[in-house]
RNA sequence: GCGAGAGUGGCGGAACUGGCAGACGCGCUGGCCUUAGGAGCCAGUGAGCAAUCGUGAGGGUUCGAAUCCCUUCUCUCGCACCA
């Protein structure tokens, strides 16, 4: 065995053998229990970064965990290989897509192998790729046929100098990333996923999800934002017009004294003409700072007193929520009641608190009475209470045909056109006779064109290019045009997870192999995706369940969100930011001023601190960079990075590979597992070993607590290390406590374990061992230290015996004569035993 | 403003169901070894001379509170005029 931890020499060679046999290729076994550990695949942007490395590590233990637990674990890796970044790099460095992507998967792909991660690469999903993209058109075409998808006018970020659309994230500040001109709304018709038909199952599906964590869950249930209520039309005075209102207090109709509409709403431009006037509405609009408001002179009709009531034009109503229109009840609505203050209107009370004997509050309002109560000033429905109101006021609003209960929903449809080059092409036809048209599936796919000039100017790329656009009609064979719109990124990782499941390439969604695998056991990634990339997946989910592809609603039945890699940040005051590289002894590496040590924050690029995996695997090793990143901290919450504890890590491993050649001299050693060893020392350390072996399970098992795991590692070997074996007995009570102790790291640490498992005289293949069993029987203490306290205070620790009862306890502690020092004189009040670890004695 | 989470040594973090606060690691101190140490090994390390005091602050429940309850402060994240 070499003297030293040679991390470069051994780690290629495992990931070799690892990937010669085979080793995670998984196959359906329907007699084993199964695993699908999954963690949410990167964008391949070319290098892999800490954030990457913390997630992959996380599934990676899992997955190797549960693979030596006996399960059949599939844990499969891919890319999210569509988006906005190979389009800005062609734009800029003349690379085509294609090349730009593939390069970078490849690089990553090192990276990851690198790693020693136990990916099975026979499923591998590059989104980009006709092969997987294909499958986008046809779930297109299938919801587009069950009106799932849709098309309608929308709004997009638009460059007039450019002359293109620009995405969201091209948008800074309002302004164009490129030439920084002012950005525009322009309208433009584009398709939707009829995500909203699934919102109320979407909203029911989140109690379900008993394996996420709550905020995650509370952030998806926010999104759909469901909210109960009725719709009711308001006639206006003098014209054919109505204004329709959403509200969620039907109660208070009868409290409506005047209405208000966004200043965008369509009947705002009738009312109010003069474009100047609403326009200080509108640079304020949603702003919260003040409520401005804008009489339209226009009267509405209160459809209960029938009062005419002023219609008003408001910055705080939204056109996006609802209908756009409100009625404001000022008196039970604080916002209304503010509005209402400032502009001088009526304010009538119409729901009385229930514990005022269903009285008005008679002085003067001061705020709003947002509670539900009894209604008063409320014609025939005075005297009900709120929940009854409703329910009559809305039944009385539908028989005279002037309103109806209804649920409203914050979630809109989702937009998947993007005027772009890099995503999937949406396979739709458009014929001047037969209108539009899908693509027949036998045309399928609809292949992204490599010809294609990218300029960053003009329309979508794809409408640039006559070859791809020009198309007969499927249906009559006239001359056609495709739609030159390509799919958001977000569709195609919105089923990814489902490709995984069959390698065949014909048939992407093995039905049984979908049964199988499905759902997601654990899916691992970061909290940035808690609602979109979430929420489209489970409505995905559902969509193909209903076109009969799958049979369940959920795709993932647990979700690890991992916290974010941090570190402090370094700044010269004439350099800005530095790196860690651009930092000597504290000093500005260009300047040698002294170096402002900033907060703590999340890793990123603009700020600089930043750790490269690719070095650390060079100086360390990637069992150390693994090692030190689940060690750190939980993985739910933040890691700080910190260069000393990598050290720690390293040193960690070397200390093992030391004590390991110390006793790997060539001979086998039998090990023992047996009760009844001589040398206490030698009992202690066997003990030792199997209060281990249920702690790191224990820790596994228990929402995945890397960090103590490895802890009580830790506290194994230094008790190993300090342990000298007289006799062939302790001899082999050291081969058992490496032996397990090799087993526990090496889902943490593979190489180095696979490295010394062989060096103890094991087969190679230390992940066909099974995961070891605590002997629970080995792992009792047979001494306890019995804690003494006297009124709570710790007071004397005494050895005892494991397993004494109560009152032996008792007397022991009351015949100790250090508390029997303490006790002279005093009232014994009680004696508190707890069983086999203290005593708690309360005197006066 | 609303909602969620967090606050423990010099630092990252432990502590089961209320039962020895500070596991493990980093750092620091001293020693051994060494031509040398930013290597390795050994010992120590919450504060305080002590009695004691210590888990953001204040109160409460309890024989006993980091843990449960109330009040309050700070930080992080999410939502935010949602009618």
């Amino acid at each position: 065995m070499k003297e030293r931890y040679e991390f470069s020499e051994i780690e290629p060679r495992w990931q070799r053998y690892w990937a010669d046999r085979k080793l995670h290729s998984s196959g359906r076994h329907p007699d084993k229990k199964k695993f699908y550990c999954l963690e949410m695949f990167p964008y391949p942007s070319g290098k892999i970064h800490m954030g990457h490395v913390r997630n992959y590590a996380i599934g990676d233990v899992i997955a190797r965990y549960k693979t030596m637990q006996g399960v059949n674990v599939l844990h499969p890796m891919g890319w999210d290989a569509f988006g906005l970044p190979a389009e800005n790099a062609a734009i800029k460095h003349g690379v085509h897509p294609v090349k730009w992507t593939y390069e970078n998967i490849e690089a990553m792909k090192k990276q990851l192998n690198r790693m020693g991660l136990s990916y099975d690469w026979d499923r591998e999903v590059t989104t980009c790729s006709p092969e997987y993209y294909k499958w986008n058109q046809w779930f297109f075409i299938k919801m587009y046929k069950k009106g799932l998808a849709y098309k309608k006018s929308s709004y997009v970020n638009w460059c007039p100098s450019c002359a293109t659309v620009l995405a969201n994230e091209q948008v800074i500040d309002g302004q164009c990333w490129r030439c920084d001109s002012q950005v525009d709304q322009k309208q433009l018709e584009q398709w939707f996923f009829r995500i909203t038909s699934y919102a109320e199952e979407l909203l029911k599906g989140c109690d379900e999800l008993k394996g996420w964590p709550e905020r995650v869950v509370t952030m998806q249930r926010n999104w759909i934002g469901r909210s109960e209520g009725a719709e009711v039309d308001f006639p206006i005075a003098g014209r054919p017009e109505k204004i329709r209102i959403f509200t969620t207090r039907p109660d208070t109709l009868f409290g409506a004294t005047f209405m208000c509409l966004a200043p965008n709403h369509p009947l705002a431009a009738q009312l109010v003409p003069d474009k100047e006037k609403i326009a200080p509405l509108t640079a304020k609009y949603g702003d919260y700072e003040e409520k401005l408001g804008l009489f339209t002179g226009t009267y509405a009709v209160n459809p209960m007193t029938e009062e005419e009531i002023p219609i008003y034009l408001a910055n705080f109503v939204l056109m996006e929520y609802g209908t756009g229109a409100i009625m404001s009840v000022p008196a039970h609505d604080q916002r209304d009641f503010e509005f209402a203050k400032k502009y001088g209107l009526p304010i009538r009370e119409v729901i009385a608190p229930e514990d005022n004997c269903g009285k008005p509050a008679g002085t003067e309002l001061t705020v709003a009475f947002e509670e539900e109560g009894i209604l008063v000033n409320s014609g025939q429905f005075s005297g009900l209470t709120s929940g009854e109101a409703k329910k009559r006021i809305n039944s009385h609003l539908e028989s005279k045909g002037i309103g109806k209960g209804t649920i409203n929903y914050k979630i809109r449809d989702w937009g998947i056109s993007r005027q772009r080059y890099w995503g999937t092409p949406i396979p739709m036809i458009y014929c001047d006779v037969c209108g539009t048209v899908p693509v027949p599936e036998k045309d399928l796919p609809v292949i992204l064109p490599e010809d294609i000039k990218l300029t960053g100017v003009g329309s979508s790329p794809l409408a640039e290019s006559p070859s791809f656009s020009r198309v007969s009609c499927p249906v009559c064979g006239a001359t056609a045009r495709r739609e030159t719109d390509t799919m958001d990124t977000f569709v195609d990782s919105s089923w990814y997870f489902l490709r995984y499941c069959s390698r065949k390439e014909e048939t992407p969604l093995e039905k049984s192999d979908l049964a199988y695998w499905m759902p997601v056991d654990q899916y691992i990634g970061g909290i940035e995706h808690a609602v979109l990339h979430l929420l489209y997946s489970r409505f995905f989910t559902r969509c193909m369940r209903d076109l009969g592809v799958l049979e369940f609603s959920e795709p993932f039945s647990n979700l690890l969100t991992q916290g974010m890699v941090c570190k402090e940040t370094e700044k010269c005051a004439e350099h800005g930011w530095l790196s860690p590289e651009e930092v000597r002894d504290n000093k500005c590496h260009i300047c040698d001023k002294p170096v402002e040590t900033g907060r703590v924050e999340k890793m990123s690029k603009s700020r600089k601190n930043v750790i490269d995996p690719d070095a650390l695997i060079n100086r360390y090793g990637a069992d150390t960079m693994r090692l030190f990143s689940l060690f750190a901290a939980p993985p739910e919450r933040d890691l700080e990075w910190s260069d000393k504890g990598v050290e720690g890590a390293y040193r960690f491993l070397n200390k093992i590979w030391n004590i390991v050649r110390k006793y790997s001299d060539g001979q086998q050693i039998p090990e023992t597992a047996s009760s009844g060893v001589q040398n206490p020392k030698a009992a202690s350390l066997l003990r030792k070993t199997h209060q281990t072996i249920k702690k790191v399970t224990d820790d596994i098992e228990k929402d995945y607590h890397f960090n103590t795991a490895i802890a009580a590692l830790m506290e194994l070997i230094n008790e190993l290390s300090s342990f000298s074996p007289a006799s062939d007995e302790d001899r082999a009570v050291v081969m058992t406590a490496i032996r397990n102790m090799l087993l526990m790291l090496a889902p943490f640490a593979p190489h180095i374990c696979e490295e010394l498992w062989i060096n103890i005289g094991c087969e190679p293949g230390i992940f066909n061992q099974p995961w070891p069993v605590c002997d629970e029987a080995l792992a009792k203490e047979d001494e306890i230290e019995l804690v003494v306290q006297v009124n709570g205070k710790l007071r004397a620790k005494l050895s005892a015996p494991a397993g004494m009862s109560d009152e032996d306890a008792k007397k022991l502690a009351l015949d100790d004569p250090k508390i029997m020092e303490i006790l002279a004189g005093r009232d014994l009040v009680k004696v508190v035993v707890v069983q086999g670890k203290l005593v708690n004695i309360v005197i006066k």
